[in-house]
DNA sequence: TTCATAGTTCATTGTATAATGAACTAAGTA
DNA sequence: TACTTAGTTCATTATACAATGAACTATGAA
């Protein structure tokens, strides 16, 4: 097969409406049971069945079962990063209709991908990461400098343990809200965490958003001159 | 229409067989005709018409009019970018197959095209001009900056002069080898000349093509670091 | 002029594949 | 045990939309 094939062959496979809705519903990186999903798209659980094999075949699902339930999720954070950025690709007065609706206020200002902080936020931190030379972005990818690899442990996170993964150590993910890049990767997933972890951001229930404490706030102005 | 109908919206549009194949033709930024492209997905003309309007009408292209034909390329880089990001999810990719190029023969390397210079070199340099910021590209027009006239004046070229002439001053212009753009107008004619009777190129006899000199290449280089 | 080529539009046909119903396995439950 | 729920498989049906032919515009060339 040639490789523009191999490409409609993704294509293809993302292409489909209810297929489409299903993996938007597995972005937040979390697992759903077939019924779930059928639910979700709207279609019969035969039909998702059908759906889900295809997707899993072509390895952007894993299954995992557990008792009589077979929970699906996306095969790893490349996969959600594909789909965000292809919603970048919605045109701009589409995407001006969405984001000016109240309820996806909170999802557009900051919300996780997958396993990082997106959003207006999300990409906001990353800039002044690099404003702070923190990190550097070099092609498709960020470096951190001797002076972030300090201001990272001040986190506790340690750049030398996160280099040693398997996965990809930090990254660029283009945003679909804002149509810029942020954070990514094992060290996209350790910040997450620590904001979590020390409550720094809130995630909210059964969304993408999450919303900044105050302490976090403080946090972020001390330690990036935020806001 | 909620954002995951959208993104299914695009999805689509990027899973249909012949527009996937299309796109990824479009990949090496170069502009191609209706025609060609309906070689390439291997369909009618209709249908490429047909698949040619949506990818146009939701932005993911753009067209120019050029004499009877068409020119159709993406509409900016985010396109490439998540066009390239999606094939990364190819499982158990052999994506090291390299994309071959047709060899460019003189003809195509650099020729004139009327009375300006053409091919890969035409396009070469013109970028270069871009990279230089001697001149700026704006919408289908050249700008030249305070930094170019200096520029052009250590050649003897008289910006001021060129732009009271009548015919247009610096426009783009599509190449048909490089489907991409380079400089025409007074200002390309200029260069063309100047280039040529200072030796840095001579004109094959009976042929628009033109062979580059070693002072040629030697200033090309000094000048917009070229080679 | 007239002809050829590039490209589009529209109505019709064709086809790939999604959706569905029925029948099935497998796990949990009363 | 029988019964319910989760999920799948398979054969059949339905349908969205891609492909096509015919007719059209527009540019360029003889």
């Amino acid at each position: 097969m040639e490789i523009e094939n191999k490409f409609g062959y993704i294509a293809t496979l993302l292409g489909d409406k209810a297929r489409a809705i299903m993996l938007w519903s597995l972005l937040d990186g979390k697992a759903y049971t077939a019924t779930e999903l059928s639910i979700c798209a709207n279609i019969s659980r035969q039909s998702t069945s059908n759906h889900l094999a295809k997707l899993l075949e072509a390895q952007l699902l894993i299954v995992e079962k557990q008792g009589r339930h077979r929970y699906y999720r996306l095969a790893n954070a490349r996969v959600a990063q594909v789909i965000e950025s292809m919603a970048s690709l919605i045109p701009d007065a589409q995407i001006k209709s969405i984001i000016t609706k109240p309820k996806s206020q909170s999802i557009t200002y900051a919300r996780t991908c997958y396993d990082h902080l997106a959003g207006e936020l999300g990409v906001k931190i990353t800039d002044a990461l690099v404003k702070q030379k923190i990190i550097e972005p070099i092609y498709n990818k960020y470096i951190v400098s001797a002076l972030g690899v300090k201001w990272f442990s001040n986190l506790d996170i340690n750049i030398d343990e996160l280099k040693l993964k398997k996965r990809s150590f930090a990254h660029k993910c283009l945003d679909w809200t804002e149509r810029r890049h942020h954070l990514a990767g094992s060290l996209g997933t350790a910040l997450l965490e620590y904001m979590i972890c020390n409550d720094w951001i809130r995630k909210k229930k059964n969304s993408r958003a999450v919303l900044v404490t105050s302490l976090g706030t403080k946090e972020l102005n001390d330690r990036l001159k935020l806001f």
